[in-house]
This record gives structure tokens, C-alpha cells and sequence, in this order.
DNA sequence: TCTCGCGATGTAACTAGTTACACTGTGTAT
DNA sequence: ATACACAGTGTAACTAGTTACATCGCGAGA
């Protein structure tokens, strides 16, 4: 009573039932037009018969790629990323290569075993996020030698490759924005700043500029409930601020319907602006102000960048993507009276 | 002059430049306490100086597993696949496997490529949305025997184990909501009906009970300005109608946004809801009413099935997801007066 | 009729790891 | 002093494909 361990079957298997050589059947597999139409049918039954899939782990031995690219992104729990993964991946498929994606937690250390990982799976090429990270993986690069390109960020003169916005411009125009409607007092709700490079640009662009604007910085979490602290914190603290900045959508989201709920009126007694111009941005209400950050359009130009570096093994330049304001419904000059 | 071909440097380079045999330094690799400290050392110093990173393929070839599972969606460009992503990254991370995304478009032929795209890359298993497929992906699945979860859809007598919430429940708990509420003509818009079992399910539910309440269907594109082409729709031809039911709580904001605009109050006069319950719904103006569908649960517990069918090379159960009614601001009893 | 060309096929050597098994040399128990 | 255990290491045979090169046979041209 041998026991039906059931191996599965390998490409010699295949060739044995049918009675060829295992090139025959490596050539059926990949240039069926070098074979006889007889021996094809033949080969091609076995295949049926024996269930047979090729491996691909041997395949790509033979061929030396995997053809994976990896992702690392903070979440994946919002909308932004989610939408990088959709730009990447469609860019990807017409290329051949598959995305695999990692979630990191913003966490340096979290990131670094993250793309350990993705390296030993056979991942070609890295995508991560800014280019704050744990030193470790600034080794890992240069010792495997891998592609890795920086999205969400724009800066020339960054070790990597980067293609993103200027996070600097994008806080400024915004900032422009609240200088021309008359504010002078405005709060900033923003997300965490320790390792997150983004942030911290933006920040330092409206520090660094005066825009004639006294601004009140908040650090909130980048969600819809951050965006209704950040109110209610500016509220008491800052009765003079004539509006918010929110350096991303979901925060500034979230801050307008807390403005809703309380009954003040935006954006006549209050101005609330995003960062992101998220497709739901449209529709709140009001309709939310905000940068546009044409993120699908950051997905697509650094899977070109990945794609061409694999294909022509010479590191892509830096892209800058253009940031641009988009003004809704949410802001208005300032009030007459700030907000009691 | 000859050219420096840089060919990657291989296990036995390594094993050359130390001094010892190929399998000492696939033991350093893998199970270093076996090794003397002092081998160890040249070793390793002989891996650092070639650059040696080991190949995932040969690796794979041998462990006779990728550890790749792949999950096809119809796309990533919503929020509720984007949070199944989220809750299968997170639980397979911790088994130490990863996650291959492909989209589909929801359609079927997209679909069988992508899929056979996935198995040829080495994914050894596979998460699909729904139980209506092109038959080809049936016929791959058993040729193959890669374990496939369905999720969104739960079917106790689906060929393949299902991982969702019950659809027919879902609509009916929202379709009870507005009967108990007191409303007579609600207007239901829905996603494409066509390969889509979740959305035909649903409206089957409505169609076969009796909620006594008279259904106005209408199909829009799954997104915010579909909710807002509906509310147009059935403003126009339907009058009567005092409330909406929307399939995805992304045309519910839609819808909402439309009727904010329209300056027609919700919920005094005219009342909606979605299903899905996003977490931005709760910070709608109103607050959405939805049916909550647990999503990252979903995920989680569809991605433990896979997990478990690998390991234990035994098919597992459908899971059933429950369904809970969250009431929010947008719904309210019938107003006296339908609008206007 | 001989040779050349060519299409179809086979042989065997690759790809780059892992690991069963064999071997060597200490240290400990008898 | 002998036997045994065991840690450390090496040899070679695996894993499952691809492919360069060799071979075979057949039809066409000389």
C-alpha cells in the first residue's frame, strides 16, 4: 500500500510520458513553431495528462530576473498611497513586471526589514517613500546594487533618483493662497514630522518665506479624526486664526466637517484648505480648496524611471512634478470679524 | 583590455575568496551557529567584498515554494479594495508571506491574464473578488491546484471557499432601515450589474422580499459623480421618491454632496445611505448612514484561509462576514412631504 | 550520386542554491 | 587506553528549467 505521495511534475516528467527530449519540451513551452505539430499535440497531452506547471522559480534562474518590483509605502490605508500602487502597477503591467507591495508604518527600522525581505523574494527594483531613511537601507542599495527610486519628493541632489513634487512649493502655494484672500493669523494642521521628510519641507517653506501670515502649527495624525482635533485645538487655543491649512485632504476632511458640525459657516467665517486634491475633494461640502498632486501621474513617471533603469542599467534623472493650486468653495477673504 | 563584465558573484565565488566549501557558506547564510566564529568571519568578509547577495530564484527552486500570493481586484483606485490590501499585507507579513496586486478592470478576460500572469511569476495562491469568472480561471485554478479564496461574496456551495459578507442580508438590512423609517419610494443606485454577483445579489434581495417599499433602480459609475448623476436621474424622473440607497458609500457621498449643493436637506427631506460604511462616512456632513461591511476583517480572515490551505493542504471553510446597520444623520423618518 | 542546407530533435552542460551523507578531529565516559 | 559522541566541514547529488551544440534525416542542387 504505497502511498500516493503525490510529487509534482517537472519538465522531465513531461518529457518521458511523451516519449521526447526535455528541450523539445522546454521549446513547446516557449517557441512552439520550432516543433512539429505532431510532436506538439503529443508533448501538449502529456502536459494535460500530468497537470504539469512550469516552475517558475527555475525559470527565472535560467533567465536571471524575476521581474518583481517592490514597493514600500507607509499605508496603504490611504487614499494616497493607494493611488500610487494603481499608477505603479498599471505602468508596470505593460512592462512585464509585477508589483509587490510592502506596508512600512512610516517606521525606518519597519522599512529596512521590509525591504530585506523584498529583496531576498527577488524583487528587482525598490519604490519608497522620501528619502529620510534608516542608514541601513542606504547599505542595502549600494550593496545589492538594486534600482531604487524616491517618490513624494523632489530633490535634485538626493543620493536616489526622485520623482515626486516640490513639497516646498506646494506648501507655498498654498501659504500664497490664505496671503491673498487678506488672512493673517492662520493654523497649520499637519502630520507627524519625525522622519517624514515631507513634512518637514513644507514646514520649513513657510517658516522660511514670509507671507505676512502669523502661522500656529498643530501636529495632528493624517485621518479624517486628526483633521477634528486639529479644529478644536485651534478653536480654543487661537481665536484669531481665520483658517486652516491642512497639509493633507483626509486632515483638512476631516477639520471641515467638524466645522460643519459646529455650525460655523466656511468658509464665510472660516477658511479650510488641503494639500493633495483628492478625488473626493470635490465633493464635500463646500467643496474643499487644495494643491493638486498628480499622484497616479507619480506612479506612472517612477515606474518609467524603474522600468528604464532595468532596461538600460543607467540611473534615470530626477523628476519634478508640477503642484498647482485648485481653488474650491472651502476659502474666501478673510471675515470682517474673526471667528468668536 | 578586457572588458569588466561584472557577472553577480555566486555562492561558490564566495566559497573561493574564504576558503571553504560551498555548503559552509550556505550554512553561514542560514544557520550560522553551526559555523565557527572564525569561519564565520572570513565569510562573511568574503561576501561583503564580493557583493554577494544570494538569488531568491535558485533559493525558491530549492524551498520548492516563493511564498508569493496574489491578489486580483478590480481595481485599487477605491478605498474598499485598497483596505482589503491593507488587511492581507498585514496578516501575511507576519507569515512570512508576500503579496503580488494585479488589476483586473472587473473584467473576466482581464482578469484570466492577469491570473495566469500571477501563477507563471510563481504565486501560489490566489485571492479573487467574487464568484463569477471567466471559465478559463476555473479551469486554471484545477489544472494548477493553487489554492483561491474568493472574497466580497459569501457562498457556502461556491466551488471555491468564499470569504464575505452576505450580500442579500447587506441590501436587506438596508432596504428594513428605510421600511422601519417609513418611507414608500426609495431610489437605488447601484454599480454595474453585468459580472458583478455582489451588485446582482443585492438587488435580488430587494426584488424578492417585501419590504413595502416600491424600488426605483438606477445604474451609476462606482464613484462620486456617479452618486451625483443619480440624484440628478431621480430627481428628474421620480419625484416621488424620499430616500436613496446607494451600493457603495462612495455614490452615497456623491448623492450627498449633490443634494448639500442642491440645498435640499438630508435628512429632513430627502434621506440616503450607503453600504460599505468607509471611514470617511462618519465625517460626511451629515453622517452617512451605511451597512457596516468589516473590510480589513474581511481581508484578514480571507488571507488566514489562504495561510491555513497552505499550510495544512486542506481546503478550508467559507466565512461568513456579519453585516451591522450603523445609523447616522442622513436617514430620517419619511418627511411629510416628499420633495418638491 | 554526392553534398549542402536546414529543420527537427537530442545530449549535456549550464543557471545557483540546499542538504544528505561522509569524513575528520576533539573531548568525555568507561 | 579505547570507544563514542558530536561539532565542524567537505563532496556531490539533488532542485527544474534553458540552451549551445551535436546529430539525424530529408529534399534540392550540382
Amino acid at each position: 500500500m504505497r502511498s500516493q505521495i503525490k510529487k509534482r511534475s517537472n519538465l522531465r516528467d513531461v518529457a518521458n510520458r511523451s516519449g521526447v527530449s526535455v528541450a523539445t519540451v522546454s521549446r513547446v513551452l516557449n517557441t512552439p513553431n520550432k516543433v512539429t505539430t505532431e510532436t506538439r499535440n503529443r508533448v501538449e497531452q502529456a502536459i494535460a495528462d500530468l497537470k504539469f506547471v512550469p516552475s517558475a522559480a527555475a525559470r527565472a534562474m535560467n533567465r536571471g530576473n524575476s521581474g518583481i518590483v517592490a514597493a514600500l509605502l507607509p499605508t496603504l490605508d490611504n487614499a494616497i498611497y493607494a493611488r500610487v500602487v494603481n499608477g505603479l502597477e498599471t505602468r508596470f503591467r505593460n512592462d512585464d513586471l509585477s508589483l509587490i507591495v510592502a506596508q512600512t508604518g512610516d517606521a525606518p527600522d519597519a522599512e529596512l526589514a521590509r525591504a530585506r525581505k523584498m529583496i531576498d523574494i527577488g524583487a528587482e527594483a525598490l519604490v519608497v517613500v522620501g528619502v529620510t531613511h534608516d542608514a541601513g537601507l542606504y547599505e542595502l542599495i549600494e550593496r545589492t546594487q538594486r534600482p531604487v527610486v524616491a517618490i513624494s519628493y523632489y530633490d535634485e541632489s538626493s543620493s536616489i533618483p526622485t520623482v515626486g513634487y516640490d513639497n516646498w512649493e506646494a506648501a507655498s502655494v498654498a501659504a500664497r493662497h490664505f496671503a491673498d484672500l487678506g488672512h493673517r493669523h492662520v493654523g497649520v494642521l499637519h502630520g507627524p514630522v519625525a522622519g517624514n521628510d515631507r513634512t518637514q519641507r513644507r514646514l520649513n517653506a513657510l517658516d522660511a518665506q514670509d507671507f505676512g501670515i502669523e502661522f500656529t502649527f498643530f501636529e495632528v495624525e493624517v485621518s479624517m479624526a486628526g483633521g477634528l482635533d486639529g479644529i478644536d485645538w485651534l478653536r480654543a487655543r487661537h481665536p484669531e486664526i481665520t483658517g486652516a491649512l491642512c497639509f493633507s485632504d483626509v486632515i483638512a476632511h476631516g477639520a471641515l466637517h467638524r466645522l460643519n458640525a459646529l455650525q460655523l459657516r466656511v468658509p464665510e467665517e472660516f477658511s479650510i484648505m488641503g494639500i493633495e486634491n483628492l478625488p473626493g475633494s470635490e465633493y464635500t461640502y463646500p467643496q474643499l480648496t487644495s494643491v493638486r498632486l498628480n499622484v497616479e501621474r507619480m506612479g506612472e513617471l517612477s515606474a518609467d524611471a524603474i522600468i528604464s533603469w532595468l532596461r538600460t542599467e543607467t540611473r534615470p534623472a530626477s523628476a519634478s512634478l508640477p503642484v498647482e493650486l485648485v481653488p474650491r468653495g472651502s476659502t474666501a477673504p478673510i471675515p470682517s470679524e474673526p471667528f468668536a
